[in-house]
RNA sequence: GUGGCCGUAGCUCAACUGGUUAGAGCAUCGGGUUGUGAUCCCGAAGGCUGGGGGUUCGAGUCCCCUCGGUCACCCCA
């Protein structure tokens, strides 16, 4: 077998017929649960200015090593986005919605990543923002959108992570404990870790080498470190999970790959899925983002939801297998004529899902794909039926009854064997 | 960027330590039924074994290169 000359470019994929009914179910949930939540939508564009995104940290492999970068014909560098927060804390800037504001979301992101189970270049994702509200029962509010929607498609093994980071003044003192931990030990780390704890020492705590389990085990815990303030942040938060009986892990070492993110920080995980990306959702506060892009002081909280990985812990569990629908009414044409063109536009306009063969096929082949559509009624108009001015209403469940009918009572009849 | 595994029909896979003409299931098309589906029977079509080089009397099988896929590290959804 040759390969075909051009295939889909690493990490992008073609998406077909029963996974892309479920994507868009998937997000159909994603959309009902969100506009209960009072979540508006918004449709950034896929890609904005490059340094919109460079913003986002310096330590930040997203955006240092995985960003698309282009260039359009005016010079002007352009990214495609890796994620959304950073474009919707951007329209928020440029368009000032009254707070707090509620925006859900739902597209695909893009990163330059060595592609592996559950990890793609082109990536959909859902996601929800709120923006302007300092009040944690909005993290609440938050978590348990993303919570909803994981119960409501069914996924039972997500498993809630949270933690919190603190403000961005308690991070100077807690970064030198963290290096001072890990400096006194530095030969039992791993050389790679040796390497973050130059450029980023936080995500150390993330390493999932066995060699720094220890070292990683016996680090200071950020939760000792960050204000009062941000304390009794986390106690509220903690608090209103358990006033909505959402389950979740207090995961002290939890920090997350964008530095953006302060106080509180989440991800949720599947259980069921043994692949190394588990993590299907991922979210927490980010109160410095607007104003580094130029904004307000305005503070923000939100979570993006990987749909791929959602679909499959979904695949795992054995959840969530929406099939895609079949159509109503097959039309098998055995004349020559225009017939079956016509009786097709004419039972669609009745609002029914008609499907039909081409290509002149014989009626037996035809019979066989309308068996295969799983279509419930076949219409069969042949040289015979357009002489008498009829058409051949065939079941196609069980024996199979056939009726020949007026024509002009073709749609009432078959709503009829519908049971419309 | 680094490493492991894998490339045989449209799809999923066979082919003993290298040995004639590379097989099967599903799918496709045709026939059994000159206008009738799942089932059943018969048949057809479908392959430069990813590509290139090498070893050998002989390579799908062994070696090298290359391209591609996949999983993992890193990082993240």
């Amino acid at each position: 077998m040759s390969r075909p000359l051009f295939q889909a470019t690493p990490g992008t994929r073609d998406l077909f017929s029963p996974h892309t009914d479920r994507m868009w179910e998937l997000v159909e949930v994603f959309r009902d649960e969100a506009m209960l939540a009072g979540f508006a939508q918004i449709i950034p564009p896929m890609f904005e200015d490059i340094a919109v995104f460079t913003r986002l940290g310096e330590s930040t492999d997203v955006v240092t090593k995985e960003l698309y970068d282009l260039e359009d014909n005016g010079g002007r560098r352009l990214a495609l986005r890796p994620e959304f927060t950073a474009s919707v804390c951007r329209a928020y800037v440029q368009e000032r919605p009254l707070i707090p504001w509620k925006a859900w979301y739902a597209g695909p992101a893009f990163r330059q990543e060595r592609p592996q189970r559950g990890r793609y270049r082109q990536f959909d994702q859902v996601g929800a923002e709120v923006i302007g509200s300092h009040d944690p029962d909005i993290d609440t509010e938050v978590i348990a959108l993303a919570a909803s929607f994981y119960r409501r498609i069914g996924l039972n093994q997500v498993v809630l992570l949270i933690n919190t980071l603190g403000d961005q003044a308690d991070r100077p003192r807690y970064l030198e404990a963290l290096r001072g931990h890990f400096s006194a030990d530095l030969d039992s780390l791993s050389e790679q870790s040796r390497h973050t704890l130059e450029a980023n020492p936080l995500r150390v705590l993330d390493s999932k080498r066995p060699a720094d389990a220890d070292l990683v085990a016996a680090a200071p815990l950020l939760i000792d470190y960050v204000s009062d303030d941000a304390a009794s942040a986390f106690q509220r938060v903690q608090g209103g999970l358990r006033a909505l009986e959402i389950p979740f892990t207090i995961a002290p070492r939890l920090v997350r790959g964008l530095d953006y993110y302060t106080r509180t920080a989440f991800e949720f995980a599947s259980s069921a899925l043994d692949a190394a990306q588990n993590a299907v959702g991922g979210g927490g506060r980010y109160d410095g983002l607007v104003a580094d892009l130029g904004g307000p002081e305005e503070p923000g909280v939100g979570f993006a939801l990987g749909v791929d990985r959602t679909l499959l812990a979904c695949d795992s569990e054995g959840v969530f297998d929406p099939q895609p629908a079949s159509p109503q009414v097959w039309v098998v044409a055995a004349t020559a004529g225009t017939e079956a063109l016509q009786l097709t536009a004419e039972l669609r306009r009745a609002g029914l899902s008609v499907n039909r063969s081409f290509d002149g096929k014989s009626m037996k082949a035809q019979m066989k794909a309308a068996n295969r559509s799983a279509a419930p009624v076949a219409v069969i108009v042949g040289d015979q039926e357009v002489a008498d001015d009829t058409v051949s209403l065939r079941l196609m469940q069980g024996d199979g009854n056939q009726a020949v009918v007026a024509r002009r009572e073709m749609v009432s009849k078959v709503k009829e064997l519908l049971q419309l």
